[in-house]
DNA sequence: GTCGTTGCAAAGATTTTGCATTACC
DNA sequence: GGTAATGCAAAATCTTTGCAACGAC
């Protein structure tokens, strides 16, 4: 297979994603982008997303049942769904000890744990945008 | 609004639901429903579902980052996706104490749990089909 | 200069909506 | 008979693909 090439467009989204602490959507990374690559295409986001995910670099993961939204790899992690104002935050700590919940001889590789409820914001005032 | 009518299509959508005990995408559910209706169009599947989920008689569904599934409420529970067979299971334990995790200020309303691994028969023989 | 990559537009795939007709009550 | 629900087709989304032009090496 045909060697890769350093573009200023794989550069450009890959860092956006290593940078932001939430997961983004494939039209929100395009958006963000287009603040150094003003005349960047959607088909070239997915491209360079489908290309980060085979190497690794970004994982796909989806809240709820939201559309799939794109994440540097980080230190594990889980996600937590602001039910007033959409917003999603990494949750940085995991309960751990998923075995438990397995029936016997299954045997587990990975977890997802998403949280839904009020973020601090949206908890204070009622009527607050956040 | 309207009062709601009781039709064979409502009606054939809703036990299908209610009676496969795994989440179906909304091509399935038609697909099922056409033995009895052959002229049901998908159209009415998703108004039916839409329906369905305000009436809190099914809920949406996503394993992984798969397309939406729906299936017919039952008790609280889980799932774990073999990654060899890439069948769904329900689990029917559940770690609870989620609060743990949240951020201070922030309020819990539900939570999520996806498991991925390998199911007991695809984990004893590594060649066999499920 | 070669050939992988890009941007655009068209094509798929999935879900929603408009509207005349059907059928529940 | 009145009117909500249906089935079809068109529209709206979201993602992928084809292709001529561009740009990394």
């Amino acid at each position: 297979m045909p060697r890769k090439r350093h573009t200023q467009q794989r550069t450009v989204i890959e860092s956006i994603l290593l940078n932001t602490k939430h997961p983004l959507l494939p039209s929100e990374i395009l958006e963000i982008a287009r603040d150094e690559l003003p005349s960047l295409g959607i088909a070239t986001v997915f491209r360079a997303l489908k290309d980060l995910l085979s190497e690794e670099i970004v994982r796909k993961v989806s809240i709820g049942t939201d559309a799939v939204r794109y994440e540097g790899k980080r230190d594990h992690h889980h996600h937590f769904k602001c039910v007033d104002c959409d917003n999603v935050f990494d949750l940085h700590s995991c309960p751990g000890n998923m075995e438990k919940l397995l029936p016997p001889g299954f045997e587990l590789i990975d977890h997802d744990i998403t949280l839904f409820g009020r973020c601090a914001s949206c908890g204070k005032e009622a009527g607050k945008q956040c």
